[in-house]
DNA sequence: AAGTGGTCTAGACCACCGA
DNA sequence: CGGTGGTCTAGACCACTTT
């Protein structure tokens, strides 16, 4: 098939051994922007593990790990008794877990920010069952309206545990949620989410600036932090012709 | 935090070490099993890496492996310095790379399709770049409707290129198009997939038995198979009220 | 200080593929 | 047959968290 198998092995002269980044994280991040950005074309073969690993000074599970994580990421396919090729075909981000302020800064639309409302209610069955917290306890609920480049793009509505309700409305104004939990040590690792579609109410196609009754694309999620605790609940709805959800999905 | 560590070890007592079976798949598949069951209750620590590994008779790497294995699927959760925990909160499926026909039977429905058209056509230009062929070359179009219990659900519009035209309706009457890819020796390894929503439009609506103008769920998607070929693109729209996208989500 | 997971090494044997 | 990736071993050192 492919002749010559490609290692541009002048990208990695300069590994690190000492510095916290681990060798695996070097390797891959260079080689996923090689591949990004043409550097290595679509379609070509790769060297084979050990060889690499031997110009590289790297043991061949270290160089595996590396080329792993680009096939997680649908960049590359391994086959046996074949070797390793870059996928064809553009590749997309997949959605990762970042909050759509973070998704709309990274594509250099200039996120905007209307706190609604900010008010501490008594959980009811759904929300307390989600946030795995007992009925009627106190719950903080915002609702946001998020907009990028002057148009209103998604009305998020968000329910957070008690211990959270001292986030303030200026906080929301000028950061997104999950970077307020981060700078507050909570990180986010596993979120459940479900996504579908259904008409706008009056409300929402007016603060969306969309016709009534016209569609919106839904979301559902519920974030949990390290240690698994429910950290958040949200019930989000975005105007379809301006936001979508992009996945890379790669078979195992 | 949590005072004693647990560790099933009956259940890993009959490891099968001849077969084709890997050893960290065995561990991890019964390892997911009991916690889905409640075998090991959510919250749970478990014992750290290396005396699993003497308990098994294996090696840290491999039990590390079928750890991993949960941790991707976010049933697990580590910690450095803390140890291995089950997750708090109820864990969906991940959006997996099998088709509707697939997720249905799972689910014990009842999956019914009706094929709406099939024809060989030439490849516009989206088609064309979307399967990387050329403009104008010939691919197979087809059009089917697929339906639960009696209702339908959702609207399949799929082009394959020339090599796969061969692909009959009573073929597809019967079977999910992937699983016919699959007895052709056809892998799906990658897919790129783009999910909104938009208003259905008059015949959509007739099909799906919806209100005109209401909404749909649409699901755009490009599968690459093992060599990284375009294999399929498909357009395809849901029923809101009868579909969902869930996925589970695990921060790296 | 003790215990945990995170990384890395240097081998080994096997299954699968192509010539 | 030789070459490839897939799995597995038995160690090692480190960073981080709790006691």
């Amino acid at each position: 098939m492919s002749a010559t198998p490609v290692w541009p092995e002048e990208l990695f002269t300069d590994l690190d051994r000492t510095g916290p980044v681990p060798l695996y994280y070097q390797v891959s991040s260079r080689l996923e922007q090689a591949i990004r950005s043409g550097r290595i074309p679509t379609g070509a073969r790769l060297e084979n593990e050990i060889s690499i690993g031997e110009k590289l000074g790297l043991s061949r599970p270290t160089v595996r790990r590396a080329i792993q994580e680009l096939v997680d990421k649908g960049l590359l396919v391994r086959r046996r008794g074949i070797g390793t090729q870059v996928v064809q075909g553009q590749v997309s981000r997949p959605v990762e877990l970042t909050s759509l302020f973070e998704d709309l800064e990274r594509t250099h639309h200039e996120p905007s920010t209307r706190v609604l409302s900010h008010e501490v209610i008594p959980a009811d069955e759904t929300i307390a069952e989600k946030l795995s917290v007992a009925v009627g306890s106190d719950v903080l609920r915002i609702r946001r309206l998020r907009g990028t480049d002057g148009s209103p793009v998604a009305i998020l509505e968000n329910y957070l545990p008690l211990e959270y309700t001292d986030l303030t409305e200026e906080d929301l104004n000028a950061k997104g949620l999950y970077q307020l939990l981060r700078a507050r040590g909570v990180t986010i690792r596993i979120a459940n989410q479900s996504i579908s579609a259904r008409r706008a109410h009056a409300d929402e196609a007016d603060l969306l600036d969309t016709a009534r009754g016209g569609p919106l694309l839904t979301m559902e999620r519920v974030a949990f932090d390290d240690s698994g605790k429910a950290v958040e609940f949200g019930h989000h709805c975005y105007r379809p012709d301006l936001y979508r959800f992009e996945t890379t999905l790669v078979a195992k």
